[in-house]
DNA sequence: TCTTCGATTGTCT
DNA sequence: GACAATCGAAGAA
């Protein structure tokens, strides 16, 4: 019988952001609804760092958008883009220091049927290669912003996952930041597990 | 109040 | 590779 997984503990959380943004990498992202989960490995995210960070939303300090970054650590901000799209991050460091780590894809674990029935117009190894089409795929909107992801029985939470050797985790600099000033634009601060799909089903066994 | 634009995706050329 | 979709937040006026 497989083990089960321990939630995450807050001080995982309080690490600086960029450890946070590496070591989340190969956790299992879930989302509770009703007596149904779905879940995934997360394979990609970035690390938001502060005001003094150009590509960070919080930038221009605080706002009724970004407040969430500002509250405590382990938190979900999720937030509205392009006019259609949600976007999932996990909020890091002390109470009123912003930051935070986007997902940006996950390999999909659990839940599969689900996430089948509504993206019948994509091939699965497609349904959660992107942030926004992972929050389409876990069914994570708004409705969700702010919610403590350490609760053992939380809607949405972080679980232990699989270990993902330190070698298969290549770090790059953010996508779609083109805004943002220099050194910001150009920190490596993207993180990526290099590991096929099939080598994941495996260890999740 | 008005204008700009986005931590993206999907489609079309 | 270029660009439209689509709308609320943020900043300017």
């Amino acid at each position: 019988m497989k083990m089960k997984s321990p939630i995450r503990e807050r001080d995982f959380y309080l690490q600086p952001v960029v450890d946070v943004a590496r070591a989340l990498i190969g956790k299992s992202l879930v989302h509770q609804i009703g007596d149904q989960a779905v879940a995934g490995i997360i394979l990609e995210t970035e690390a938001y760092d502060g005001e003094q960070d150009q590509a960070c939303h919080a930038r221009s300090g605080k706002t009724k958008r970004n407040a969430v970054m500002y509250g405590p650590a382990g938190h979900a901000y999720i937030y509205f883009t392009y006019g259609m799209h949600w976007l999932l991050n996990c909020v890091t460091g002390s109470e009123g220091y912003p930051a935070a780590v986007l997902i940006r894809s996950i390999h999909p674990t659990r839940g599969l049927e689900m996430i089948a029935q509504n993206r019948m117009d994509i091939t699965p190894a497609l349904w959660c290669d992107g942030p926004a089409k992972l929050t389409r795929a876990l069914a994570i909107d708004g409705t969700l912003n702010g919610c403590d992801l350490c609760q053992k029985t939380g809607v949405l939470r972080v679980e232990e996952g699989i270990t993902i050797p330190e070698e298969l985790i290549q770090a790059a600099p953010r996508i779609g930041i083109g805004y943002a000033s220099e050194p910001w634009k150009s920190k490596p601060w993207r993180f990526t597990a290099q590991m096929l799909p099939s080598r994941i089903d495996e260890l999740i066994k």
